[in-house]
DNA sequence: TCTGGGGTCCTAGGACCC
DNA sequence: TCTGGGGTCCTAGGACCC
């Protein structure tokens, strides 16, 4: 079903189907230690499958979340029988609607928050078979299963088991991978949807990926397929067979990751223990479209405003500071021009973002082309030590208002603040992304 | 009425210092 | 007055992922 011509290798594969003849109690697993294994659990249709708990009136027709038909916007989710009419997410909406059935699909904005709750609870089972669990999204986790003692027979029984699990808590299916690699887990996983299992055994990865596309490989998009193929590399088994210095010498760092990926072997990237991945330099944006494209300064110069105010309370609540501040704008033509300048010094205050922010994005803004997309980024993220913090916030007058702002769109939306010139441009946020109503504007700064 | 939003990782060039 | 090389930081932007 899912990966025809695979019969006759040693991929052991099981499918939902085998479900009724599995485990059905969720016990801790205990699994004999081995060098590394990895199970990289999926969320099947993540989104439309939330929706459909909560709905059923859902199942068994063409479900889109994303948008709206007429608003601007791509497909974020597409059930299976929306997929059928050739939907895929990434998909601008209004194609989506030209492909599926009038009156018979559904399509919702989503409900981001939702996702969340459904997400955590799904965490939470996974940490009940193992501590290392790495969420890598909110419908997709790798857990490391080595050094576990192994009550069950083989993998996939455990993969069954954490399969029912997630269904009794969640009503969600899941898909799973397992391998001793990070890039072939997600290799496999690709394979096992929907709601199947794949498992590759150690040594048994080329043969695995031999035959299969180059752009099954995480790390190959639509630009390095491209480029490989005008070498007349056609599958992931004629990209293992070059050798590695040849590739380095051609694309770099990148080469050499690609090519250990192929060759079913760790990349650097991808060593590290499930859990203790930490980003170099994480980041944290704010970015919309506008539901039309503007030529006006104004509009710009409040919408990033807005999204300043925004980046720096995620800055906040996650108790960061920023070291520098990037804006982004995309034209109508889609080219995008970005600019980044570091602050003073590391900060959280939406004043030094918005100083930062206002010098940039007139000297970003260079075309005679109306703007589609503005954004905000904040880099460098840093965790300070409380005592600094405490010492920042005593002399800090600015902060104590950004904090009562914070208390007042906790109650009441974010909407029920916003500074200075983002007043007013609400209607320019795609009601999709509306996530706050303007109710007491009377309360702004 | 084409093409979202939030991320990570990598590269390359210039500034600056030793 | 001109020369070099290495290291690090900063910025701009591309590719990719979910």
């Amino acid at each position: 079903m899912a990966a025809p011509g695979l019969t006759g290798l040693a991929v052991r594969m099981l499918y939902a189907y085998c479900q009724a003849s599995m485990p059905k109690t969720a016990t801790s697993l205990r699994l004999r230690t081995r060098p590394r294994d990895l199970m990289l659990v999926d969320l099947d249709c993540f989104y439309v499958a939330v929706e459909r708990v909560r709905d059923p009136s859902l199942c068994g027709r063409p479900v889109i979340v994303g948008g709206l038909p007429h608003e601007r916007g791509v497909v974020a989710s597409a059930s299976y029988e929306a997929r059928a009419f050739g939907v895929h997410a990434g998909m601008p909406l209004f194609q989506a609607e030209r492909l599926c059935p009038r009156g018979e699909t559904a399509f919702l904005r989503g409900d981001h928050e939702a996702y969340q709750r459904a997400s955590r609870r799904v965490m939470e089972v996974l940490g009940s078979f193992t501590p290392q669990v790495e969420p890598l999204s909110l419908d997709e986790a790798f857990l490391d299963l080595s050094g576990c003692d192994r009550h069950h027979r083989s993998w996939l029984i455990a993969a069954a088991t954490v399969h029912d699990a997630v269904r009794e808590a969640t009503g969600l299916a899941v898909s799973i991978g397992i391998a001793g690699t990070r890039a072939v887990a997600r290799v496999a996983l690709d394979l096992a949807k929907p709601g199947g299992v794949v498992e590759v055994r150690r040594g048994e990865e080329a043969a695995f990926l031999g035959d299969l596309p180059l752009q099954k490989l995480p790390g190959v998009g639509g630009r390095t397929r491209k480029a490989l193929e005008r070498f007349n590399l056609r599958t992931i088994g004629d990209l293992g067979a070059v050798p590695e210095a040849v590739l380095e010498e051609t694309f770099g760092r990148t080469g050499v990751t690609l090519s250990r990926r192929a060759r079913g072997l760790d990349a650097d990237l991808d060593a590290a223990v499930v859990g203790e991945r930490r980003a170099k330099t994480p980041t944290i944006s704010r970015e919309t479209s506008f539901a039309r494209d503007t030529n006006d300064p104004h509009v710009v110069d409040g919408m990033l405003s807005y999204l300043a105010q925004r980046a720096c309370r995620a800055l906040r609540d996650q108790g960061l500071l920023a070291r520098s501040v990037g804006v982004r704008l995309r034209y109508a033509d889609f080219q995008t021009a970005e600019m980044r300048r570091r602050l003073p010094t590391s900060s959280q205050r939406v004043e030094d973002v918005l100083m930062a922010v206002r010098a940039l994005w007139p000297a970003c803004w260079q075309r005679r082309v109306k703007v589609r997309l503005v954004g905000v980024t904040l880099h460098g993220l840093e965790r300070k030590a409380e005592k600094q913090l405490d010492l920042l916030e005593q002399v800090d007058a600015e902060k104590h208002i950004d904090d009562a702002v914070d208390v007042i769109r906790e109650r009441h939306g974010f909407g029920a603040v916003v500074r200075g010139r983002a007043i007013g441009l609400i209607s320019h946020v795609p009601a999709s992304q509306r996530g706050f109503t303007l109710r007491t504007p009377s309360c702004s700064k």
